[in-house]
RNA sequence: GCGGAGGGCUGGAUGGCCGCGGCGCGACUUUGCGCAGCAAGGAUCGCACCGAGGAAAGUCCGGACUCCCUGAAGAAACGGUGCCGGGUAACGCCCGGGCGGAGCAAUCCGACGGACAGCGCCACAGAGAACAGACAGCCAUGCUUGCAUGGUGAUGGUGAAACGGUGGGGUAAGGCCCACCGGGGCCUUGGCAACAGGGCUCGCAUGGCAAGCCCCACCGGGAGCAAUGCCGAAUAGGGACCGCGCUACGGGGGCUUCACCCCGCGGUCCGGGUUGGCAGCUGGAACGUGUCGGCAACGGCACGUCGAGAGGAAUGGUCAUCCAGAGGGGUCCGCCCCUUGGACAGAAUCCGGCUUACAGGCCCUCCGCGCAU
RNA sequence: GCUGCUGUAGCUCAGAGGUAGAGCACUCCCUUGGUAAGGGAGAGGUCGAGAGUUCAAUUCUCUCCAGCAGCA
C-alpha cells in the first residue's frame, strides 16, 4: 500500500493468470491423466496440447459424497483459496489441474498443512 | 422457591491483512463510426456502496406470471376439501365459536358431514355377525320318562363387537310393569350458524366400518422460469404420413392448349445441428412506525425505507481481542488463570402457508404446589 | 431449479385389510465310485422410518428418510 504503482499498461498473460475450468471435457481429460492423493484432497494434473489455451488453468470438485450444500462450498472455497496462495508461484503454465474435496478432511485439515499438502502435491506431479 | 402451560424475539461482536459477486464512477484497453468526440465491449486495475435464512431445506398445498388447449356456460368423468362463522388474492392456512377427549389447573389434542339412498365387508371363535335366529339352559303342557309341542331370550360360553344399561316389583319365565341413565320423534326458547336449554311423547325399529364403493355440499382446464420471447452461430436447405391447392401463380420439356413432372401451403412425427448471448430477474397481495376499526385472524389511513440477483453458481481464508458455553486449577470467595470451543444449515422466477432440522440466550403472560403476609 | 417413480429374504420380484410367499442362492440328507443335474428337508424378514384410521395395517391415510429416472 506504501506505493501507488500506475496501473498496468496491459493486462500481463503468462505465468501469473491463472483461469478457471468449467467444461466437462476438460474434467475428463485432467482426470484420465496423472493423479496424487492427500489426506485432504486429491490433485489430478495434465499437460495440454500446443495452442489448445494459455497459462494455468485450474478446477475444483465437490460432489455430493462431500457433504450437503454448506458443507460443498465450504471445501471448494479452501480449495480455491490454496490455489490463489500456491499456483501463480509454484503452477507451471500450459497445464490444467483439478482439485477434487474429500468429506471433512477438506474443511478441518489446518490451513496452513493443507497449503505444504498443495506445494508437495504439485512438486510430485511435475516430477 | 419448585414443577408446569402458552407466546414472542434472537441465531455471536469488534478490528487488522489477503480475497470473492453485483452495481456505479474513473483509469487502461479492443472494435466501429470517424478522428473535438460518441457508441458497444473487456477475462485488467483503482475507489465508493451493497451482498443469504428462520427455516434459504422438504417440494406437501395455495397463488402471481408465461405458454398450450378451448366459442360461452353447464353437465359427465376424474381429483381434492369436509362441525359452524369469519379472515384472505387464494388455500388443505390462520382466528373465533361449538361438540368430543386428556389434565387438579393453565392449557392441549381431534380428516369432527351422512350408516332408515343403496351396495359391500366384519377373519378365527361362537347357536347366532344383521329384514334375525335358537346350541346348552330355563318354564309350561303331554305322555311311550326322555322325547314331542309351545313359551322365553333373564343365564352360560365365544368374540373387537351379541338387538340398550342399572335397580326394584311382578311372572311359570320374560320391557311384562316402574324408577333413573342412554336413545328416537315432535314442539319450543336462545344463537347468523354449528349447537345448547326446556317441555311433551315413544318401552325402544334395530351394531361397526365411509383414511371400502358411495350420497350430499363446495372447489379445480393442462403444463411449468430447464416456462417463454429475442439475437447470434452452425448444420440441413432433409425424410415419412395426413389434409388442402391441382395449374389461378413460378419453373421444365414444348409454338400454343390439354395433359405430365418439379412443386406450393398447413399440421404431426422422425432425423440432423447448437449446448452461446440477452431478456424473463426482482419494488412487492413488500417492510417498518404510528393511528383507527375488530374479541381475534386481519383490514383502512398517514409517514418513512429500498434490503443479493449469481449462472460449473459470489458472503471466504487467516490472526487478535471480547461475549456466551464446557473442563481443570487457584481463591482474600468479589473473582482470577489455563485449555477447549460456536446449532441447523446456503438464495437460483417471486410471494402466502404447512412440515421437518436446530447449540444456546433473552423477554412476556398464565396455572398448580410450598413458604411468608 | 422443476416433475415423476420405487423401497418386501443375500439377489430378482409376487402379494390380498385377517398366519408373509415364488424363483435363484445358502445349509443338511438322499441319489453317484465322485461331481453336476434331480429329489427331500431346513434356515433366513423391525415388509425403508414414525404417527393415525380400524377389533386387526406389509396393504388405507399423512409426515419424514433413502435410491433411481426425466426436463435446456
Amino acid at each position: 500500500m506504501s506505493d501507488v504503482k500506475p496501473p498496468p499498461s496491459a493486462a500481463s498473460p503468462g505465468a501469473l493468470s491463472v483461469q478457471t475450468l468449467n467444461k466437462r471435457a476438460d474434467f475428463l481429460r485432467a482426470a484420465s491423466a496423472r493423479r496424487v492423493p492427500m489426506p485432504a484432497f486429491l490433485l489430478q494434473a495434465r499437460k495440454r496440447a500446443e495452442g489448445e489455451a494459455e497459462g494455468i488453468r485450474v478446477g475444483y470438485t465437490c460432489s455430493k459424497k462431500v457433504g450437503n450444500a454448506v458443507a460443498r462450498n465450504r471445501a471448494k472455497r479452501r480449495l480455491r483459496e490454496i490455489a490463489r496462495a500456491v499456483l501463480p508461484s509454484q503452477g507451471v503454465p500450459g497445464w490444467d489441474y483439478v482439485l477434487i474435496g474429500r468429506r471433512e478432511a477438506t474443511a478441518t485439515r489446518p490451513f496452513t498443512e493443507l497449503q505444504d499438502d498443495f506445494a508437495r502435491a504439485l512438486a510430485k506431479v511435475h516430477q
